[in-house]
RNA sequence: GGCCCCGUUGUGUAGUGGCCUAGCACGCCGCCCUCUCAAGGCGGUAGCGCGGGUUCGAAUCCCGUCGGGGCUACCA
């Protein structure tokens, strides 16, 4: 049995972590495939590999796996670039950084990986493998029929010169297959402890395609090997191809192709949805654009994504990533899947928001009302002038940046696109509304001075002492003609941004609708 | 089917043999505050999957069991 790497010890300081490596040596590496949108659960894993990079003062690197030309595609790759530097993960090598061991890009290292393949192959670490997929399959069936593990079979380890004349006449096409020990393989994952396979589940994988093309595989753990990076934290769907990487890494290292440490494991929980299941790519929930889109904050999103399988400690929940990777420690992650919570993402993004100093707030709405039409390309003066001044009243109303269009909606629309919501129009400018918003207007009218304080002692003497109204059935009314809805930012505040000629012109707008109502 | 991983309230977690009649946060429910909605304050709801051990003592250690998940490609 073979353990690697050989560790002992099993305490959960920076030391058990590192083993040989210097904490400054420290390198991992971040290394999506461009094939659709980046996700949640890729996105938490870039954020570990940061924080884990940034802890011990080591280098983060982000390469592309780009090797399979079917999917890949060029948007995915900007996409994710763009979403990195959005969240502020920065990466010391890479694509646009640079770094002493590129192409980051690996449909640009093409050559390296044929170079490594032929010497495992001449090495006789891996061999030709002439199996068709029809025959793979078959046996495959039957091997699980018998109840039986239905890896590959070794039919082509040894294959005589003979044999391999009688394929290769046959026109037969090879691809290259890892040849792994008959032995068990045990290593120490830095989450999880010590996991064994043995050697009846040891499959010999392809590594080339018959067309010559090199696969995940082969390329992760060479890119890992060369690159040398010290420490691989990712996903557990990945955990049980990890003895066989490891197998690979241990050749690279006795074939000369690679020096260095093999780098040490950690299999970090896989995020899930709403089943239990695993965040497919494909499931909207699990769509990072998604949640740009609707406004979520760098500092929330990441600050709830680190919660999703780390603690930072005690009774502490809200952290930024600096205060994450100062305190980052793999071996406190948790081993079990967590489930992704849209209602928690909501709350702590909330309380990033409400910590926010209002100019950067309103500054990052902008978007969010940009793409509702509340806002022009490039917004008027005016507007962001506005938009500051109304920022406070819906900076403690939201969790996310996108409510804030709802209630900011009547400040920001034209006269002619103003409307009321016919629910709310129902439930509250019923027939006694209507002399609730007479006396409102004249009382508004008679303002000399158009501000909040004014506005208010105004409206209670007219209404709530005058009408001897309940706050609510006085207000009420008033905030439906004037925004349009039931809820909204503080009404005072709101009639001053609004000003004086809107706000009257919406009462008298909405005074016929205490009638039009009254036949349900 | 086979292999591997995992298992504290609905969700995320704290907890590493006595401090646990299990803490925190979100959610949910109620109350307070209040011009609506939030925010804030207060209170409540709900959990160690199950069964055996080990021990004076177990959420914490061991075994079994059940349940969940991942992988099982010439995808990554």
């Amino acid at each position: 049995m073979r353990v690697i790497p050989v560790t002992d010890g099993v305490d959960s300081s920076d030391a058990f972590v590192l083993g040989d490596v210097a904490a400054k040596d420290v390198r991992v590496r971040f290394c999506p495939s461009p094939t659709g949108n980046p996700h949640v659960g890729l996105v938490r894993s870039a954020l570990y590999n940061w924080a884990f990079a940034r802890h011990f003062g080591g280098t983060f690197v982000f390469r592309i796996e780009d090797t399979d030309a079917e999917r890949d595609t060029e948007e995915s790759y900007e996409a994710l670039l763009a979403t990195l530097r959005w969240l502020g993960l920065d990466w010391d090598e890479g694509p646009e950084a640079g770094g002493e061991y590129g192409p980051y890009r690996q449909s640009e290292r093409r050559e390296i990986y044929a170079d490594v393949a032929t010497k495992l192959r001449e090495a006789g670490k891996a061999y030709r493998c002439y199996c068709s997929a029809a025959e793979l399959e078959e046996r495959r069936d039957a091997a699980r029929a018998a109840g039986k593990p239905s890896g590959y079979d070794g039919k082509c380890r040894d294959l005589t010169d003979e044999q391999v004349a009688a394929y290769e006449a046959e026109g037969r096409e090879a691809v290259l297959r890892m040849r792994t020990p008959d032995e068990t393989v045990t290593f120490t994952d830095l989450v999880r402890g010590e996991i064994s396979v043995d050697e009846h589940n040891l499959f010999d994988y392809v590594l080339v395609r018959a067309n010559g093309h090199p696969l995940y595989t082969l390329v992760n753990p060479v890119d890992d090997a060369l690159m040398g990076i010290t420490h691989v934290l990712r996903g557990e769907d990945l955990l049980s191809s990890t003895p066989r990487q490891l197998v690979l890494h241990e050749a690279l290292r006795e074939l000369g192709i690679a020096s260095g440490p093999i780098p040490r494991f950690g299999h970090l929980p896989l995020v899930t949805g709403e089943g239990g299941k695993k965040l497919s790519k494909r499931a909207p929930e699990s769509s990072l654009q998604l949640y740009l889109d609707r406004g979520f904050l760098r500092e929330g999103l990441l600050n709830y994504l680190a919660l999703l399988g780390w603690s930072i400690g005690e009774d502490q929940e809200v952290f930024s990533i600096d205060e994450m990777a100062e305190a980052f420690d793999i071996t406190r992650v948790n081993a079990a899947a967590a489930r992704f919570d849209l209602k928690k993402a909501e709350a702590i993004n909330g309380i990033w928001v409400r910590n926010l100093d209002v100019n950067d707030l309103s500054e990052r709405m902008v978007p969010i009302l940009q793409e509702s039409g509340l806002l022009a390309h490039p917004p008027t003066p005016e507007s962001v002038e506005l938009l500051r001044a109304a920022t406070p009243l819906v900076q403690e109303r939201m969790g996310v940046l996108d409510e804030s269009v709802g209630m900011l909606a009547f400040l920001f629309v034209d006269d002619d696109a103003f409307t009321l919501d016919e629910g709310d129009v129902a439930k509250v400018l019923k027939p006694d509304a209507k002399p609730v918003l007479e006396a409102a207007q004249s009382a508004l009218e008679a303002l000399d001075e158009w501000t909040t304080e004014t506005i208010e002692e105004a409206l209670r003497v007219a209404l709530v002492d005058g009408l001897e109204l309940k706050p609510r059935l006085a207000f009420g009314p008033v905030r439906v003609a004037v925004t349009g809805r039931r809820v909204s930012p503080p009404l005072f505040e709101s009639l001053e941004l609004l000003g004086r000629e809107k706000t009257l012109a919406r009462i008298e707008a909405a005074l016929p609708r205490t009638e039009a109502s009254t036949q349900t």
